[in-house]
DNA sequence: GATGAATGAGTGTTCATTCAT
DNA sequence: TATGAATGAACACTCATTCAT
């Protein structure tokens, strides 16, 4: 289906390498493509840009992880509205795995979305996701009868937080195993934190 | 005792808008000093380099950060061998505001240290100070009898989050109230959060 | 005769298209074999260079041109020598719809010839044509008895300035009644024109 | 006043130079700044692009023409409207000189303008002029007791031819008293043109 | 202390053309 | 006939840095 020439996989292959080591501005094509063993206007046959190669190299990575929280997200919402923010972390309890073995496999990629994509179309990505996030969650909390207690400031900066806990933990190239149960903790974490929330709305 | 002169001053603000928003390496010498008012040949009385502008302006953070965790990693090692990993969350948060302090204080130099400095000699700092505080921690779990109740790696996901979410709060322009609010739901939250975790260790 | 098979076609059709619009310096031929749905290696099958290209577009009208102003000089010429200087301009009016007509059935490749051609061996075609016109022009004025009672750079101006007004209206894409009149009108002017130069010279 | 360095003096010679032979788009400033004897980045602390070396070759050229067309129409419109329509020509007659003048000693600029300018901001300044012109006929006309009985469509397409005329005299490079000569001959023409129309007008 | 002219290597991109298949 | 991969030189432009004044 992908239909690459060797050429082609010369290239993205340099190209990966001096993306992830200089960000994608700073990397000079002239580089990768020498290095790959070819002209600069052997590449332009294949690509466009400078860009598109980059976000050749990234876009499977991306649509992969926006298609995982979206669906986790919508499995969020099965639950009917009146547990459904108690049911939130365990969602994502039952789903980290798969989330996280993605990643796993495509461990360079992630690392060019979230820290060498400056100067591409990718450069807020992080930043989208977690807008996606909040937009749900929101949602979520709006249409809840049991309000969460929280000022809506402090839910955005822990929504946000969760996000650069989470893919802090992925990009520290643990073994999956201390990954996991690194996540598992995070998880841990936020689910007492969001409990001890509650709790104390309950009290008042 | 700095001896700054108000050309150094000037361009000394503008490299850091500059760098802020660009990086450094995307950062245009020429467009800080000609914003600046200044030649770039008058630039070269100051510094020797584009690098040394930007360690100038970074320098003294960077220092202060690499104090203020030893220091806490030293009064970590007060206390006995045989409790120390009960102390270890508790001191760091005892610590915490000093550090958040000195860091709200140095922003947007955190901000160059952490984020923008690739191509200068401060581009791995994070991993400078992960390594210190890796190699003190690993210290602590191999003199201590006692297991951690949370992955390394979570935890110091958490201290990320946490600093994270204190920013964003703190960044958001809120009329102090509200900061205040916000600040003190965070940190009931994660008061939940590390209790949850104390809470699942001392059942298993 | 032409054997021109529909690849060609295709090609010649962009071809004059991306000319006209950029000239043949400017156009790109990379782009001219893509419109025309071929590939840049079928193109050298056909041509042997960029610049063959252009000629075949152009060469039939260059050809045209020569024959129709050739005839006209030689039409001239048949005049007494006495005499002759009078017959030009008249000579030239009587063959002007000819010439019209040419020049409108291969509009195109005029334009082409006289305004894109920078770059090809026709980048001098109206200086050529000039000077066909010069010589012949100061031949006749030579071997005459009489003054010409124009300048005769004004009286190529003039036919260049025809030729633009005759455009101009063809080009503007009135109802045909319009355009008959406009031409009427032009003619009127010219003709009023024509015998003032005549009546002034009279005089003196 | 102009400040210019013996640097920029060569450069914009050798621009000129190259300019003139090739035209904007083909002209290499590569090779304009070498045989200038310096190198590109010297260039850049001239000018800011390539453009705006051109339009600094041209700029005052194109501001003189345009100011000696307006002045000579300000003055066509002092006569009263019931005459203006037939001083119109005699107005144009005692500027010729003037303006005669004026191109003759910016030659080389006005061929830069006319026809070396694609690619840049006056790459239509022709017609700019043309259109400059036929705007304040059309409101002379408009505002005239004696109408022009003359269809609008071929008024316009004589306005172009007469610029046409004009300026290819002008390019023709004849000397300057035969220039001229060719003009008021196209002027005597174009007056005779005029009567032409109103006279028949008058008849019918 | 500051200027400003100049360098030379670098950037991404486009070009007409070639050639084995 | 036609493909499509590849070339190599060219393009305008930006860079950090140097240095005589």
């Amino acid at each position: 289906m992908a239909e690459i020439t060797p050429t082609q996989k010369a290239v993205l292959e340099k190209a990966k390498e001096h993306f992830l080591r200089d960000g994608f501005k700073s990397a000079s094509l002239r580089q990768i493509v020498k290095e790959a063993g070819f002209t600069q206007g052997a590449f332009y046959g294949y690509y466009d840009s400078k860009e598109e190669l980059f976000c050749d190299l990234v876009k499977e990575t991306a649509e992969g992880i926006e298609r995982i929280l979206l669906s986790i997200s919508a499995e969020m919402d099965e639950y009917p509205a009146e547990t459904r923010m108690l049911h939130m972390s365990e969602c994502y309890m039952n789903r980290l795995p798969e989330l996280v073995d993605f990643l796993y496999e495509h461990h360079d990629e992630l690392i060019l979305l979230l820290k060498r994509a400056d100067g591409t179309r990718y450069e807020n990505f992080l930043g989208q996701m977690q807008q996606l996030s909040e937009t749900h969650t929101a949602r979520r909390i709006n249409t809840s009868p049991m309000p969460l207690p929280i000022h809506p400031m402090a839910l955005k900066a822990l929504m946000d937080a969760y996000y650069t806990a989470v893919f802090g933990i992925l990009l520290a190239d643990l073994p999956r195993e201390d990954t996991l149960r690194a996540m598992m903790d995070l998880q841990r974490f936020y689910q007492g934190g969001l409990e001890a929330i509650v709790r104390i709305e309950e009290q008042s």
